[in-house]
DNA sequence: TTGACAAGTGACCTTTCGTTCACTATAATG
DNA sequence: CATTATAGTGAACGAAAGGTCACTTGTCAA
């Protein structure tokens, strides 16, 4: 089927591009990997840079059903235990899934080039997680579980450590485990920094 | 002078492989940047591989020199404003300054490709920054600046949002002033979270 | 059965890449 | 003054890049 080799065309261009950039990428081994020969990938995607549009369109949608509706926001936990625990279980899911990695390789190395990759990378390492764990700090400090504060900046100054330690998997794939042992002791700490005694 | 020569191609090297990469960037371009054709860079180096590593080596180096060792340490702060002040210093310097971007551009590109630049990533946005800070940390809690907590935490959750949002401003400079606002906002945060009420 | 069409092939084209090399100009050295 | 090393030139090379095209194959509707 034709949609079907499109697809899997977009999932050769997105490992590839995130292995070795979208310059260092050539027709000739997608399509290899794809066990044809690169014409045929023409009859399909008209140049290297349609494809390229394709795959972002495709990350851009992905992004925009699986975190950009506020339906898609995570439950408020029911106490300081269940923020550590869904962190690690998001985080956890996030530097194991081959396909996230792969668009945050993505993201990262085409971001000053690329006017919707920059635009997409700063909602994915930064805004969209700000936004994420806003929601769940506001109602966190409703339930009483967090000290009132800006919930703004509470979830940037979460947010943003964890990040740098995902990008840190992402980059050093050996320290993964020790990365999400830090996650853990950052979760707990940022707990018993901001949380509320409840007496 | 052969020297002269050798170190702005270096320059160019780093200004080509900041903006398109390693594999976007070609000799032409790169020679035609300096003024001379491309086979006159041969007479210097050869290969573009060549031009790659001792461009690294110049980057380790000069990180060594000026983040590596102990005497490089930034003073303790005397006062939780001074904190402030000296992080708007470093950060407005380097965001600022247009060898510093190139240099964190690149290693963000390459930094899934080439070991060396995934280790100099690494100590450039995480773990150096780090150390640092968990010396000025130690220096402020010894002072009775700060609450007796792990240092290391601290100087973590410290650095690790304001690297975010030194990112933010190699992506987008156009966001650089509101980065900076950003970067005030959250170190007084951080002060009156952390800091200690001397009474 | 036939015609149309989508999918894939392989040869080929043009351009660009990194690299080489014979050569020139310059300036310091014996 | 003759020599030698250095920096730079310009033409050329082979490999690899992105892309085109005539052609084959398989599928399905009329």
């Amino acid at each position: 089927m034709a949609n079907d080799t499109k697809e899997r065309i977009l999932a050769a261009a997105l490992e590839m591009f995130s292995q070795y950039g979208y310059a260092g990428t050539n027709i000739r081994e997608l399509s290899a990997s794809l066990g044809l020969v690169k014409s045929g990938v023409y009859k399909h995607y008209e140049s290297k840079e349609a494809i390229w549009n394709a795959l972002l369109d495709q990350m851009i949608a992905y992004y925009g059903e699986h975190f950009g509706s506020a339906e898609r926001l995570p439950p408020v936990p029911d106490s300081p235990e269940e923020l550590v625990q869904m962190t690690m279980q998001m985080v956890n899911f996030t530097v194991h899934d081959e396909r996230i990695i792969m668009t945050r390789k993505v993201l990262t190395l085409e971001q000053y080039r690329d006017a919707r990759a920059r635009e997409l990378a700063t909602k994915h390492f930064l805004t969209g997680l700000i936004d994420m764990f806003t929601h769940v700090f506001t109602g966190m400090m409703d339930k009483g579980l967090l000290r009132r504060d800006d919930p703004v900046m509470l979830a940037f100054a979460y947010t943003a450590p964890i990040s740098a330690l995902i990008h840190l998997c992402d980059r050093e794939p050996a320290k993964t485990g020790e990365a999400m042992r830090q996650v853990e002791a950052f979760s707990r700490h940022f707990i018993k920094t901001y949380g509320e005694d409840i007496r």
